[in-house]
RNA sequence: GCCAGCGUGGUGGAAUUGGUAGACACGAUGGAUUCAAAAUCCAUUGCCUUCACGGGCGUGGCGGUUCGAGUCCGCCCGCUGGUACCA
């Protein structure tokens, strides 16, 4: 084992040479074997925007390393990459450079590839996809057409932001301050019909799954739960007095407080609502209003934040107990898509109710009393809106809420005027988008049959992609070679979906393609069952809800579809933080994004990848500094010296007895570290913990050296140094690669596993106890670990470091805490 | 607005189950080496106070629980992500 080294670290050369190494060798080509353990590490595949911004760098390094680690734990690892490579930018750079999306994408895609590989990541290249081929998108097409064919997928209308200059769709980032970000034009809201997919229908498994996912971090569990917002209420119907048209003679309205149900004294319905509309034909001033409301993009956000208006629509709601007539108001605030389009309103128990009353001077009225509080709320100054007793009902007064639940669920129902009701703040999925770039809906409009699912045997229909673009909407719907078809049922002349979908829809399933991407005969084979479900899923905290929520609702589909087996698509899922600069996210807008590649240049990937594992745990946001990178680097080149300079020598057998007290630390510290640095990559996840304490012991080494160079201590080195080299193997694999070798092995640094801590060498006779008094930290000492409690609390009362602060007071407790601490409680 | 996080030295962060606050780095200051510089190495480095020994304060703010709180509870302030057509 005559491996030379270069005493100077040379990134470029260690880089090159270990990325051929695995290449020749196809080191990360993943293949079936049902006799080993698998684990499927992914990471959030890339938008191809251009090039790699420094959170791709550091998602995929995150991956990465799980990836290295499991693989030296013995698993048989599969880590895929690919491109989510369908969406918005290509069209907006496509404007901008005249040049097709198809086109723009692929050269991205080229040219981030080239970067992903600098870094060395150990992917399984065969396996990649682009979503925008039809290889893959054929078979989100054909998913499609069995989800209608079970029902599961219904057209209706619904609102978009529409650009009346540009005469497009706009997407709610484009609306910019109420205006299209191109024309300057106030946007309008304006109903199309779209297609949407009911994960309404899975909300409640959505819901309960959650607990099965005892691998995810609370934070998202809970975002999810709160996003699909299950409540238990009534639907209940006001009736409509001095209503001129007979069809609406009822409004229905869903509560979660009927306890309140008395205190309504108005009627608060979405400008949509039918009401609204039917008041506003006959009230130029209504209409005005309604009109005039129609001006706010489609976002919760502005719809919540926006200043709350109203009117009154002249007609008047029948209270269902009491007969009370209440006035209806059109209010902006009420949204079309939940419930009914209609709240019943509560001032004196609900806030916003409050607010809204207080603005046009509606009543307040009371029916709620706290409990074991006589002191009654002040309705004068805001809405008391917790529980208590009921006043002012009438027959339900006295009642606390459960029981004014049930009496008045009970009264409803017998009058036919509602019933208990299960709500989800869940909408159903849209996945219609009014764009070019993007999957074709495959789906054919006919004038005779209606519309007709695609054919198995005509899919895929695919995106035509040598088009002309600009600014005023898809070209699919100005080319009649795409659109104009015949029907496949009647055979008639009918014409083509030209809506393609949301690209969440891709990324809903790509994990599962990965693991048979090349299979031409179906969505998925049985390699599914293998590899699936993902045991480490990475990606970044703002797909919380959104894309998580979509890919757990496709893979239950999938799974009804029988496709997959598993209930779940993620056993363990990591959120990383977002990378920032100057305390803001680093964005091209802003002009503080840092060049990954002009990095790796200076320093090589090995360097990058360690600076954005040390600087912050995954999940928190990383503040970027040049200074800290240099820093790194700086530990790698003094590392690679400490190993060149050093000689090889193999540990002999031997006892722990037999070595002096410096000897024995240094491999106490070795395989305590190894302790730490184990849970930190597998349980915690805490990559930078990792890498500070193999820094530390790097530290201890140099000390040790600086006094001991005998043949023994030399292999107590050597056994320290391949331990940290092993360590950090799955942060700075290339690094790691080249000094494995060099210390005298001859199996590569990837195929070797992880390694195990001496427990031998972990024994220690003494334990370091901290004295106390008062709680504060009066001194520390070393003591036998044989030590019982009596012990301890005699030598710490009788310690100088204590007697000083207890000699004239009174001992009045004293806590020990085995192997930890005494604290002396005294009183003067 | 609503939901979820986060807030610790000059900076990034550590403190894992309520038990030594500031590990490991960066930066800064001083020194060694050098003709000089780079690189490297050594020392110091939370704040206030003291000649010194030492003492006091200190984890966004206010309050609480506890022998003991960065950690748990309540209220408040600030920042970040999401908010269904950015991905």
């Amino acid at each position: 084992m005559n491996h030379s080294i270069n005493k100077q670290y040379l990134p470029r050369q260690v880089e090159t040479a270990a990325q051929q190494y695995w290449q020749d060798h196809q080191s990360f080509k993943a293949k079936e074997d049902s006799d080993r353990e698998k684990f499927y590490c992914l990471s959030m595949f890339p938008y191809p925007s251009g090039h790699l911004h420094m959170g791709h760098v550091r998602n995929y390094t995150i991956g990465d390393v799980i990836s290295r680690y499991h693989r030296m734990l013995g698993r048989n690892v599969l880590q895929p990459m690919g491109w989510d490579a369908f969406g918005l930018p290509a069209e907006n750079a496509a404007i901008q450079n005249q040049v097709a999306p198809a086109r723009w994408t692929y050269a991205n895609i080229d040219y981030m590839r080239k970067q992903l590989k600098q870094l060395g990541f150990a992917y399984d290249w065969d396996r990649e996809i682009a979503t925008c081929h039809p290889d893959y998108y054929r078979w989100e097409q054909w998913f499609f057409t069995r989800l209608i064919s079970k029902g599961l997928v219904y057209k209706k209308e619904a609102e978009v932001n529409w650009d009346p200059v540009d005469q497009t769709v706009l997407a709610n980032e484009q609306v910019v301050d109420g205006r299209g970000w191109r024309s300057g034009a106030l946007v309008e809201r304006r109903r199309i019909p779209q297609w949407f997919i009911r994960i309404t229908a899975y909300a409640q498994e959505l819901l309960d799954d959650l607990e099965k996912l005892q691998g995810w971090p609370e934070q998202v569990k809970t975002m999810q739960a709160n996003w699909i917002g299950r409540s238990e209420g009534i639907e209940l119907e006001f009736g409509v007095a001095d209503q001129s048209d007979p069809r609406y003679a009822r409004l229905s309205v869903y509560t979660t407080r009927p306890d309140t149900l008395m205190g309504v004294t108005y009627v608060a319905v979405a400008t949509q609502h039918p009401l609204a509309q039917l008041a506003a034909a006959h009230n130029p001033a209504l209409a005005t209003f309604i009109e005039q409301q129609s001006h706010v993009k489609v976002a919760e956000a502005d719809m919540a934040t926006m200043e709350k208006l109203g009117m009154d629509t002249g007609l008047k709601a029948v209270h269902p107990v009491s007969g009370r007539q209440v006035p209806i108001y059109v209010a902006n605030f009420v949204l079309t898509s939940y419930g009914s389009g209609a709240v019943m309103s509560v001032p004196a128990h609900d806030q916003r109710d409050w607010e809204f009353a207080r603005k046009y001077n509606l009543e307040i009225r009371q029916v709620i009393c706290p409990i074991g509080n006589t002191a009654t709320p002040d309705l004068s100054k805001a809405a008391f809106t917790g529980k208590g007793i009921l006043i002012n009902s009438g027959q339900f007064d006295g009642l606390d809420f459960d029981a004014a639940f049930s009496a008045l669920e009970a009264y409803l129902h017998q009058n036919n005027k509602g019933r208990r009701q299960v709500n989800f703040r869940l909408r159903d999925w849209g996945v219609s988008r009014q764009r070019y770039w993007g999957t074709p809906i495959p789906v054919i409009n006919c004038n005779k049959c209606g519309t007709v699912p695609v054919p198995d045997g005509d899919l895929p229909v695919i995106l035509p992609e040598n088009v002309e673009f600009d600014a005023t909407g898809s070209p699919l719907k100005k080319m009649p070679e795409f659109f104009q078809v015949d029907c496949p049922q009647c055979g008639g002349s009918a014409e083509r979906e030209t809506d393609t979908f949301d690209t969440f829809m891709e990324s809903s399933w790509y994990y599962a393609r990965f693991a048979c991407r090349d299979f031409s005969s179906g969505m998925l084979d049985q390699r599914t069952d293998y590899w699936l479900p993902v045991d480490q899923y990475i990606g970044g905290i703002e797909h919380a809800i959104l894309h998580l929520l979509y890919a757990r609702f496709f893979h239950k589909l999938m799974r009804d579809e029988g496709l997959v087996t598993s209930d779940e698509p993620f056993t363990r899922l990591l959120t990383q933080g977002m990378v920032l600069k100057d305390g803001s996210k680093m964005s091209k807008s802003k002009g503080n994004t840092v060049d990954p590649l002009a990095l790796i240049e200076k320093y090589g990937a090995d360097t990058v990848r360690m600076f954005t594992m040390f600087a912050a745990p995954p999940d928190q946001s990383l503040e970027w500094s040049d200074s800290s990178v240099e820093g790194c680097y700086r530990f790698l080149k003094r590392l690679w010296r400490i190993v060149a300079e050093h000689q090889p020598k193999k540990l002999p057998r031997l006892s722990q007895k037999s070595l002096n007290e410096t000897q024995k630390q240094l491999r106490f510290k070795t395989h305590s570290t190894l302790e730490k640095v184990t849970d930190d990559y597998g349980r915690r996840q805490t990559f930078n913990t990792a890498i500070a304490a193999s820094m530390e012991l790097v530290n201890a080494v140099s000390r040790f050296q600086e006094t001991h160079d005998s043949d023994l201590d030399k292999a107590i080195v050597t056994e320290a140094l391949s331990v940290v080299v092993l360590m950090l193997a799955p942060v700075v694999p290339h690094f790691s690669h080249e000094l494995w070798f060099y210390l005298g092995n001859e199996k590569p640094v990837i195929d070797t596993p992880w390694p195990q801590a001496d427990t031998e060498a972990l024994q220690r006779s003494t334990v370091l106890i901290v004295l106390q008094v008062n709680g504060k930290l009066r001194g520390k000492v070393e003591v036998d670990n044989s030590l019982d409690n009596i012990a301890l609390e005699k030598l710490a009362l009788n310690h100088d470091s204590v007697q000083r602060y207890i000699s004239n007071t009174r001992v009045q407790r004293v806590i020990v805490v085995p192997g930890k601490l005494v604290n002396i409680v005294v009183s003067a």
